[in-house]
DNA sequence: CTCGATTTTGATGAAATCTTGATATAGGAC
DNA sequence: GTCCTATATCAAGATTTCATCAAAATCGAG
């Protein structure tokens, strides 16, 4: 299963500051970034601004109601949404639950079930986030997909060695642009290796073997001679 | 905000028969179609069978403990799961949070609560990508059945141990994509032997011998040198 | 406790990858 | 044209990683 992003950023918005400083130590001390609001606007704007992973709040705000809030998100925004109450009526939980809320723990509730419950939200938000990504990058009849870790070229599939596939990996993020050799040697093998432009040399001529049509006239694997080389991007 | 898909199937896993009556009663009433399941293996086969939209479970099983089951069926389906259980205790909660249940509701519980808690996690299937796994997976001659944690070649039953079974699992639902030794690892022994690279060896030998045709020449259970395996899909 | 299945561990040879140096080529300065 | 520098190519070790086998240790059912 995948482990929840940590450091995820998690907005508190909740008046009460005692409270505050409680779920701020928790959640600090589970390895999340904290922020906090103690007004609905606050926590409105701040959701905004800073695009928390996940939204812990309280349904009594001094502004505006919890639930009013929540609404509010959902009209544009799929945040997960955990709130917390002291109300332990079965309405309120139905109607919290239904504005969109995607949890609800009665207050007071245990550290460590309010963070298996964290977990279980962004369990969710990660699935979704996941098959949003295109991880594929294509140039001339050559495909490359990151997620598979694998080079297709046409039908058939290109076997790259782990260095050669990391310095097609810097190439493409920097595609069109220059990487200077220092560069490329810092990204691919690491900061002692950044004179060895003898590598390049060799590991270019490698990829160029296995990419190019003709890897004597390169299209695609560029040199610029005195600074670096450029993965020319298909115009 | 998006209403749950009417007539949605649930399936029920509970092994007493009055609390399967009640939540008969008060899923047809609220408009679901029901389905019902008295053991942690019949739960399991009826889930393969049927496809259900949402599993409400029973933690307290006569066959098998229900964290088990739910454990198992998160090997190979997201299926949203709401989990029922007389037991209020915090670290209940966490263990079956963390063994991939989606809810967690306490007995007795309000059938509004649960309907409206029910409503949230459809409302989560909603979004996401029809992303359930089938309870089969094929290659080569190979059959896998996840629900009966069976794998079959052409007609005959392979007996895989639990360790083979575990990798094998891991590969398939990564199926087409390189998995790191690391990853490998964590999935079948866990965090702390991430660094047993020589285990996968061994394992990976083993599982070829039972899967491949050929084990020296390996068509499906594919090494990426330097970096992990991979489960080469037919294409 | 005993037996059989499974997992762990160590040893060995094979394969893939990386490094290194030697040599070839291209292009600019003069 | 020659000289010079930067780049390209090639292939032989050196090194790392992998496959395989089998013995030892561990686990679990009866």
């Amino acid at each position: 299963m995948s482990i929840a992003k940590k450091n995820a950023l998690i907005l508190v918005i909740e008046d009460e500051a005692p409270i505050r400083r409680f779920l701020k130590m928790a959640l600090v001390d589970h390895g999340f970034s904290f922020s906090e609001a103690a007004t609905g606007k606050e926590g409105l704007s701040k959701l905004a601004a800073e695009r928390p992973e996940l939204v812990i709040m309280d349904l009594g705000l001094p502004d505006m109601d919890g639930l009013e809030v929540t609404r509010q998100i959902r009209e544009w925004s799929n945040v997960p949404i955990i709130v917390l109450s002291a109300r332990e009526n079965e309405n309120d939980k139905v109607e919290a639950l239904d504005a969109g809320a995607d949890d609800y723990l009665v207050k007071p509730f245990g550290v460590g079930e309010l963070m298996a419950r964290l977990r279980v939200a962004l369990r969710h938000a990660n699935r979704l986030s996941e098959d949003q990504l295109d991880s594929t990058f294509a140039f001339g009849d050559i495909q490359v997909d990151f997620a598979k870790r694998q080079v297709m070229r046409g039908p058939e599939e290109i076997h790259l060695t782990p260095i050669e596939y990391k310095m097609l990996n810097t190439l493409i993020r920097y595609s069109g642009k220059v990487v200077t050799h220092k560069h490329l040697l810092r990204e691919t093998w690491g900061g002692e290796y950044s004179d060895e432009t003898q590598y390049l040399r060799v590991y270019m001529a490698q990829l160029r073997k296995k990419l190019e049509l003709d890897p004597a006239q390169p299209k695609y694997l560029i040199t610029e001679p005195g600074v670096g080389y450029r993965l020319k991007v298909d115009s």
